[in-house]
DNA sequence: GATGGAAAAAGGTATGGACATTTATCGTGC
DNA sequence: GCACGATAAATGTCCATACCTTTTTCCATC
């Protein structure tokens, strides 16, 4: 009955134990056991329950926290957020996430800036006046250097920062985001707006593009059909990986 | 100089050592040192080379593996797959792969079994003749229970399957695939084809849909565009995680 | 009451060891 | 030559322990 390497809750002796204590705390989780928004038992006590140690503890939290159930924080413990899973895919399809993830993951490329006086359209876009003089700055969206081109990208700068469009030629790297910091260490975002267009055909051409995979054609799509995405990225270099993302339409879709 | 908390090749002293043993070896990877399809050295080399813990080097490899650099295998030893990331994103949704995480990963309901005789086209798409009595059943995949419908499908079975139908009727799971295990051991899916379609809008007001995330708008706006996708699962239940999925069109896309 | 610092609590990182399980290989015996 | 078992090698799982870092709490001080 005792049997010591059995744990509570979970007859079957199958698999690691880390993944049997893994699929009890999921039952939790889902059976509002461990309520949304509650803290589950620190480590030390689930080792404790489990009769196990931390490191097979730590391993179930990993699972959970990857599947969306729990967020982790140092010195505060381990929270509820979700009673049900997310797959990796869906979760951040399904949210802001995923473009979060497209903006650090992938690749970004310069094709060319040029100065160009607003429009009326492009004015009340960005939020500048009609006739203002700002700068255009295509690019492409890669998923990685050589790569998979993603989506083609117009960003709009105001004219005050002309002093940072000769950094943009030629740019390429891992995202693209135009920042500075003064001297009271505020930092203000150069790029305003960030339109992503269905690529010209003259671009596609110029760059010899296969006819790309699921993701271009949806990705492009989606965006097409929406009429204009806007993002501002806003990247904090003080941090390692804390990136700000706010993304909203240009104009409402019709849905 | 010899600073014995530094990594070789990583002169920076910031973040955990695994996250500097990390980097490392993603240059390595990169730039060829380890070349694809080799095998880099074992856990025991890695920890001597950066005189850490096996558990430290474990670490920069679980990394590694889940951005799509290496695979690693029991009794084999690490393999490189890739000399670059993949995002999980590109990754799976650029491939089948995506689709098979859909297959595993959501949750399928049917919502009707019907006897039917196959007309000319649907003769054609599931390779019967037509007037052959065939059994058609409709379905819904969702992100999980509760959640967020994905795309209707409609899937059609022979008649010599006639026994399982039955089983059909208000099924509910994970996924949705039909297996017979003959006394040799074949195995012999009674699924044909699986079509997927645009989700009528009987059904649609029936479920209640809210107007869905972005997945299901991207997805089923692919599904409508390709016309018809076909798609055939074919699972091992003697293995516990072999799925095999093959993908075709229905009929030529125009592109 | 506001401030600042100490202390506690929680997860994060790391060591060193042990044993289990999977896989490939090699040799032996048939 | 083939089958089979032993063996070695590599990752997988697990333990006990220690210390670090972050966050919160709370108390003493001003």
């Amino acid at each position: 009955m005792a049997d010591t390497t059995s744990v509570a809750g979970e007859a079957g002796s199958d698999g690691p134990r880390y993944a049997r204590i893994q699929k009890v705390l999921e039952e939790r989780l889902i059976g509002g056991v461990y309520p949304v928004g509650s803290l589950i038992p620190t480590e030390i006590e689930l080792a404790a329950e489990f009769n196990t140690s931390r490191f097979t503890i730590r391993e179930a939290l990993r699972y959970l926290r990857e599947h969306g159930y729990v967020e982790r924080r140092q010195g505060v413990g381990t929270r509820v957020i979700s009673s049900s899973p997310h797959s990796t895919f869906f979760r951040s399809f399904g949210s802001l996430e995923e473009l979060f993830q497209i903006a650090v993951e992938t690749y970004y490329v310069i094709l060319y800036t040029r100065r160009i006086a607003l429009d009326a359209e492009l004015a009340e876009l960005v939020g500048g006046l009609p006739g203002e003089e700002w700068f255009e700055v295509a690019g492409v969206r890669w998923t990685r250097p050589g790569g998979t081109p993603i989506c083609y990208i117009q960003s709009y700068i105001p004219a005050r920062f002309e002093h940072v469009i000769p950094l943009l030629d030629g740019h390429q790297g891992p995202f693209f985001a135009l920042l500075e910091r003064h001297s009271d260490g505020k930092i203000e975002e150069a790029v305003q707006e960030i339109r992503a267009l269905p690529m010209p055909a003259e671009i596609e051409r110029q760059l010899g593009l296969s006819k790309g995979s699921w993701a271009l054609q949806l990705l492009r799509r989606y965006l097409t059909d929406q009429g204009v995405l806007i993002a501002s990225f806003n990247w904090h270099p003080s941090d390692q990986m804390v990136y700000m993302m706010h993304i909203q339409r240009a104009k409402p879709s019709v849905d």
